[in-house]
DNA sequence: AACCTTATTATACGATCGTTCAACAAGCAA
DNA sequence: TTGCTTGTTGAACGATCGTATAATAAGGTT
C-alpha cells in the first residue's frame, strides 16, 4: 500500500556520496549484531533460517509490538531491505516463525517424553508437566505465544496456530491411548487436559507470584488421575 | 532515521481543506463515532469514561496493534490531544480500560450467580460455565484480553492483571467455600478451575472449530464435580 | 460587561512503521 | 577477461505512531 513506483527515476539516480559498504561500520567488523556470523552472501536457507531465529528473539525479547523490520534486521546482523527478499512481508515472516517456534516446543515436549523411559503413565505425565519446567515455562515464550495469538486475527497466523494447537492434541492423544483411555474418550480428555495446561502455564508466566510451577504440576497430575479413575470405574 | 523531517514543512504548512471541525465530517453530524454524544464541554468523569469505553471498543475490534491514540480519538468522537489532557498517555488509558473491562467481566459473571438461585453447587457451576457463553464466549473480548496481556512487561498494566486475577480467585474460593469445600483445599482447587476456565476459553475463542462451547461446558462441569468426589471420600 | 479557568481542537514534531528500488557486490559460466 | 545471476545494501517514500502546544471555545464568577 505505502510507496510509490515511479519516483525512484530520478531521486536514485546520482550514487550517494558514502555508500560504498555500508552496514560495516556499525558494528564489529565481521561479527554483527548478536554473534551471528553469516555476514555476506549466505545459503538462502541458512539466510531464512537466521532471519527466523532473529525474528524469535525480538519476539521474546520484545513481544509483538518491538518485532517490526529493523530490529529484527539489526538482530540477525543484516540490513531492513533484505527481509523482503526472503519473505514475502512482515507477516509472513512472523508466520514463519511461529512454525519455527512452535516444531522446537514440540521437539522439547517429545524429548521430555523419551526421557521418562517406557511406562505410559509416566510418559504422560511427562509430556503434561514439561509445560511447568524450562525451557516451556519461561515468561518470553509466553510473550512470543501472546504475539501469535494477538495476529490470529490474519488468516495466515490463525492456520499456523490450528495446526500447531492440532498436533499438540494429537500427541496428547496418543499418550492417553497408550494408558488405556477408551477411544471415545480420547479428544475431549485431550482438550481439558491442553486446557488445563495452558491455563496454568499462561497464569504462572504472566504472574509467578501466585502459585508455583510444583504447584502447578502437582494440580496436572492429580487431574490426570481422576481420568484413570473415572475410566477404571466405567471399565469395571 | 527514514522519512525525514524537513519535508514536512512545506506538505503540512497548508491546513487539509474541510478542517473546520475536524473529525465531524466521518461521522453523523452531531452523534461523532458510535452513539455517545457528549460532543463538547462534558462533565471531566464522563469524558474520562466516553474515552475507556471507546478505547474498549477499538480494543475488541483491532486488537492491540489498532489501539492507537487517533483511532480511539475517533471512535470517542474527539480530536486525538483530548487524550493527553484526560490520561498521562496512551499507556495509562489502556490500563484504565483494562479495570474497566475487568469490572464488566467481573459484574457478568456475577449476574450469572445471582440468576442461578440459591443452591450452592449451582452458583458454582454458573460461575465458573458462564464463561462459555455471550458476553464472555466472546472473540473480541479475548481480543482485548491479549492486548493487555501483551503489555504486562509494562508494571502499571501487570498490577491491574494481578489485581483482577486475584479478584477472580477469591469470588471462586468464597463459591468453593459454600460448597464445603475445606479451606485447606480452595486456593489450589480456584487456581486449577480458573486454569482449565482459562485454557477452554482461550481455544474456544481462538479456534472455535476444535470443540464446542457445550463441549467445553461439560468438561468444567466434570471438572468440578470431581473436586466433590475427591472430597466426599476424604471427609468421610 | 470584563475576566478567569479549563475543556477542546488542530496542527506540528520527531520517531518509526512496512515496503520499494536503484545500486553495489559476490560468485559462477563462458 | 567479460557477462550474468542474484544476494545484499542503503536510502527513500508515504503512513502512522505518541506527545506537545498554541489557539479557540465554553462556562462560571465578579
Amino acid at each position: 500500500m505505502a510507496g510509490g513506483g515511479e519516483r525512484r527515476k530520478k531521486t536514485l539516480t546520482q550514487p550517494s556520496p558514502a555508500s560504498g559498504r555500508g552496514l560495516k561500520g556499525h558494528f564489529e567488523p565481521d561479527a554483527p549484531a548478536s554473534g551471528r556470523g553469516l555476514s555476506k552472501r549466505a545459503e538462502p536457507d541458512a539466510r531464512r533460517q537466521s532471519l527466523i531465529e532473529a525474528t524469535a528473539r525480538v519476539l521474546a525479547r520484545d513481544g509483538a509490538t518491538g518485532a517490526s523490520v529493523r530490529p529484527i534486521a539489526v538482530e540477525a546482523g543484516v540490513s531492513p531491505g533484505l527481509i523482503n527478499h526472503y519473505f514475502a512481508g512482515i507477516d509472513a515472516l512472523i508466520a514463519a516463525t511461529y512454525s519455527a517456534v512452535g516444531e522446537q516446543v514440540s521437539n522439547a515436549l517429545a524429548a521430555a517424553v523419551a526421557a521418562a523411559g517406557n511406562d505410559p503413565r509416566a510418559r504422560l505425565t511427562a509430556y503434561v508437566t514439561a509445560s511447568f519446567a524450562p525451557p516451556i515455562a519461561d515468561r518470553a515464550l509466553l510473550a512470543t505465544w501472546i504475539a501469535f495469538w494477538s495476529l490470529t486475527g490474519k488468516p495466515q497466523i490463525a492456520e499456523r496456530h490450528d495446526a500447531i494447537y492440532a498436533r499438540y492434541r494429537e500427541d496428547l492423544e496418543a499418550l492417553l491411548a497408550d494408558c488405556g483411555i477408551a477411544p471415545a474418550d480420547r479428544r475431549l480428555t485431550a482438550i481439558a487436559i491442553t486446557a488445563l495446561v495452558d491455563g496454568l502455564w499462561l497464569e504462572l508466566c504472566l504472574s509467578p507470584d501466585s502459585f508455583t510451577a510444583d504447584e502447578a504440576r502437582g494440580l496436572a497430575e492429580r487431574q490426570l488421575e481422576s481420568y484413570f479413575v473415572r475410566s477404571a470405574n466405567s471399565d469395571r
